[in-house]
DNA sequence: CGGGCCTTTGACTGGTTTCAACTTCTGTGG
DNA sequence: CCACAGAAGTTGAAACCAGTCAAAGGCCCG
């Protein structure tokens, strides 16, 4: 399952097998269960995930009780709290396994330590960001142009595996609208 | 001016002076007047944009023919669409200067190149990257934590120079709300 | 001084949330 | 293997936040 983490990084840049026995020194793997909560709102964000198997969300705790997911990191992605992590401050977000998920982790420091051991990885990271800031700029998009009717059906009809995946309650907290209008909607569109 | 790009950078990496003449000839550098469109939906996207002095904004426009602002950037920010630029394909969005705009561009082989030539400023890139990421998913949080209402009065509170700076109907768009509804919040903060 | 762009005001509308009750699904222990 | 409790999904009615439309006022710049 290691490999998998080697080849994904070779998409983005060049990388020599044999320096990868030397990388997986800097992290740490983890499994949890279903539900876990691999970081809380509140708690110091010291790590960096990287999902090998599974599927996590980050969300935060509105004024109202209401819980917001942010995002989710399925296979061969990143996920944590950039700003807290970078600064090592408190975070306001929660991770929690929505399946049982296999991640690898790797401190801050140790990451810093790995970029200067490895430079290669310096553009690797910078690609992987460069990307997820782009889509999330597009994300935005889609939140002002389109209704939420139409934010729900785009994202199903978009990713209509990962749609079945994970529970509808946690695509309406992702898209900002209200499990009962998630019901509405489905029940226009069955008819 | 060329010297704040250089003071800038080492803000989040160390880089030598001396070898701030080899990075200039990477760049051109672009002088725009208020409302002068820099780069046009449709068109291809090669060049990522940094802002000397002045501010641009991008935009899309919806199916209804109205103009959504996705981002700001003002002087010491970048600004493009990363993953249209990435993939030197056509971009969705559109820049255009809010004020009369100094800005240097680069093109997308040109900065493969100068980040092969300097590889500390992919520290410096992917740093800029984490922090705009970061930025983006914290804005995320506002927009569903968030009424518009709240949304207004958090963003002027938290950005009062900013929010005299551009007029109201591109904070609006910013936003998401109507110009006829910040009207509104106005009016009843007055009060 | 004039024209166009920006902002304000008010009435009306509807997409979406809220609340509460009911049904269906899921998994865990006896 | 069934029973049952809690979680997830559905339904419908009432309320409201915010958008739309239209028209008038203010302001900047030529």
């Amino acid at each position: 399952m290691l490999l998998q983490f080697l080849e994904h990084i070779r998409n983005f840049t060049e990388f020599k097998k044999e320096d990868f026995e030397r990388i997986q020194e800097y992290f740490d793997i983890g499994m949890y269960g279903k539900k876990d909560i691999i970081l809380s709102a509140g708690s110091k964000c010291t790590y960096n995930y990287f999902v090998l198997q599974g599927c996590l969300h980050m969300f935060f705790t509105g004024e109202n009780g209401i819980q917001r997911t942010v995002q989710f990191a399925i296979e061969d992605w990143w996920m944590t709290d950039n700003l807290a992590y970078q600064k090592g401050k408190n975070t306001d977000f929660t991770i929690q396994a929505v399946e049982n998920t296999t991640l690898l982790k790797i401190s801050r420091e140790n990451q810093e330590e790995l970029l200067k051991e490895f430079p290669a990885l310096e553009t690797y990271f910078r690609k992987i960001y460069e990307i997820s800031y782009g889509a999330s700029l597009m994300r935005m998009k889609y939140a002002f142009d389109f209704t939420k009717e139409e934010m729900y059906c785009h994202f199903t009809d978009s990713f209509p595996e990962f749609a079945q995946r994970v529970p509808q309650y946690l695509i309406a907290s992702f898209l900002g609208l209200t499990p009962e209008y998630v019901s509405e909607i489905r029940a226009k569109r069955r008819s």
